[in-house]
DNA sequence: CTTGTTTGCACAATCGATGGTGCACAGACT
DNA sequence: AGTCTGTGCACCATCGATTGTGCAAACAAG
């Protein structure tokens, strides 16, 4: 606060307090001094003027002059819901740890409004772009690759850069076991107890239900169509189709495969409308791990991803060269009932 | 797709195209034209011309020459809790609808990384932030005003610029009632029995721990200190608590109210050593909502704070000229046991 | 003392958009 | 014909940093 005007100092007006040319003055604060000889009292006596005026550099010329911003984008579906915002908690750590700026936007899972936010980081001119669970990866794909900035896939993959997701077959098998074996040996699940609600046509539900399918068929030895429910991801299209299940059978499946935290909403709202006692039996397996969800009155078994693990991959896999669009799968965890897990937050100090 | 080389369209390949002034080009796209006299059959082929190669403007150009950025910035102790994920995408909502780009990050609640993260983004040249539950407001408050960021605090005040809160003395005396009065008259809560765990010393815990002695006087007619145990926010901290005064005392006490969701899952962490049975008589009132915690096999009554409506406050607010550094409370909600609210993703379609 | 090399830095173009200023031309009016 | 008022647009400086190029001074080598 010594003596600080409105506006922010410049290399130019550092160039006319060390009595340097402005491009000195840049070469010094941003690192390139030595590949420009510069002398080494030189570069103290700017890096001094600079301290004390608190100078930082613009970004935005700094961007428009090197076309590079700074930014690093992720691109959600939503914010709220704990597997997303503990992906936004990871990645902007990861970003940060880098020297960049995080730039987290959500898309609604709308192709059309994933192209145009996609498009409006672009005019920021940002570095990389991460697009996690777009409905339309190809797409986004697109507006990327006619600017050639660099992008990759996580949680839904694409066709043509590479995408890191969960393996969601394999966590499916798992939580579709669980669910199965939590029965006890003199009440055994059968097949057509056992229900997959939530989730739409898109790849991870598609190898979810998969998984899901093929341990029915091999622990269960059937596997009806109708235990299939794609209700979409809103809670309340869940809720609706939940309760239409209950009106038809006068209760629940024993057994429930709920394809993520939001549709698992729908279900609690379903069940505002019903006494806990009604639900004795049920075990709910979902795909997705919430702390809260995992105490409830009943047995949920859940699936948590790695999102650490897909964040890790994704920053490796977009800083080689020409990567492949292969697919990365990431291994997710079985969680079983009431298990507190930590999380990014655990890594945070908490000054008291 | 047509022939789109490799780079963007600027101003320039406009007007090269069109005929005209890369100026004439820029007062057209950006809507200054009318004030420019342009003709309108200048303005159509130009229009025509953008939008046949895919114009967006390059914004950090813009902002540069400007000033201006077109983003707004909001500044959060952390993403993945679902009172701040649920800040982040009603932020974005506004924002978005204002024609204008969110940028969302969190600072972990460091008064140091609060100022240096306000910094980097004024460095991109934001044209507003919103401080969202910052530890030190005034310190970031700094910041802003030297380089005449118009800045607004939301969820804890400061005392320099306007502030929108939650009204947290009510909310905590709405939440220590609700408790007290969810037990039967036959086996009334005593004073002794009803604790405060987490928080620290912020506005907001101060004021809600306020309330909570103020009702407890008034209902219960005592107040010991060694009820409130303020153990900060991290979940661990709170955990350690319980676990201390259930060694010393063999059991929980019976009613319990928890300062956030955050420092619920430390109760959480606790409970998953401890069977259900345990707490058979617990209740619990938590100053956060989550829709899986109003499910858990005990009461457990929330605290919903009114996001939408402190960010449309918040909005209102700073759009005035020389706003008042006054606190704008905003009233929260008691929500009872079972009860699954929907938030701002019912607000989402969901294309099937 | 001349030529060659290294050191240390200044100059100026550039990124793309904006907005103040000025100017040519057309039509109206005296 | 000469002046005046509008219309429609072009010109150019500017925002702040980056970067290729050039050049003087210092020094070394012959």
């Amino acid at each position: 606060m010594t003596k600080s005007s409105k506006k922010k100092a410049t290399i130019y007006d550092l160039s006319v307090l060390s009595g340097s040319s402005p491009s000195t003055v840049s070469a010094v604060l941003n690192g390139t001094w030595q590949k420009r000889r510069i002398k080494e009292s030189t570069a103290a006596l700017i890096r001094d003027l600079a301290e004390t005026h608190q100078y930082t550099a613009n970004r935005q010329a700094r961007g428009l002059r090197s076309s590079r911003s700074g930014l690093i984008g992720l691109l959600l579906p939503v914010h709220d819901n704990r597997y997303f915002s503990s992906m936004a908690q990871t990645f902007e750590a990861h970003v940060r740890s880098k020297g960049q700026c995080p730039i987290v936007v959500s898309a609604s899972r709308d192709p059309e409004e994933e192209r145009k936010t996609a498009e409006t980081l672009i005019s920021y001119s940002i570095d990389e772009l991460f697009i996690c669970g777009a409905t339309d990866p190809d797409g986004v794909h697109e507006v990327c690759e006619t600017v050639g900035l660099k992008h990759i896939n996580i949680d839904l993959p694409g066709t043509k850069v590479p995408s890191v997701i969960s393996d969601n077959y394999e966590g499916g098998r798992m939580l579709t076991e669980a669910i199965i074996r939590h029965f006890p040996a003199d009440q055994p699940l059968r097949a057509d107890e056992l229900y997959l609600f939530g989730g739409r046509d898109d790849h991870a539900s598609r190898e979810r239900i998969r998984g899901f399918r093929a341990v029915k068929r091999e622990l269960l030895e059937d596997d009806p169509d109708g235990c299939i429910q794609p209700t979409g991801y809103a809670p309340n299209n869940a809720r609706l189709a939940f309760e239409a299940f209950y009106e038809k059978h006068g209760k629940l499946p024993r057994g429930l495969f709920v394809n993520s935290s939001i549709n698992f909403e729908g279900l609690l709202r379903f069940m505002a409308g019903h006494p806990h006692e009604n639900f004795a039996d049920l075990v709910v397996g979902c795909y997705d791990y919430d702390p809260f969800a995992s105490f409830l009155p009943f047995p949920v078994i859940m699936i948590r991803q790695d999102v650490e693990g897909m964040i890790t991959k994704a920053f490796e896999v977009i800083e080689e060269g020409r990567p492949q669009p292969r697919i990365h799968l990431i291994s997710p965890e079985l969680v079983q009932p009431r298990t507190a897990l930590t999380g990014p937050l655990d890594a945070l100090r908490d000054i008291d």
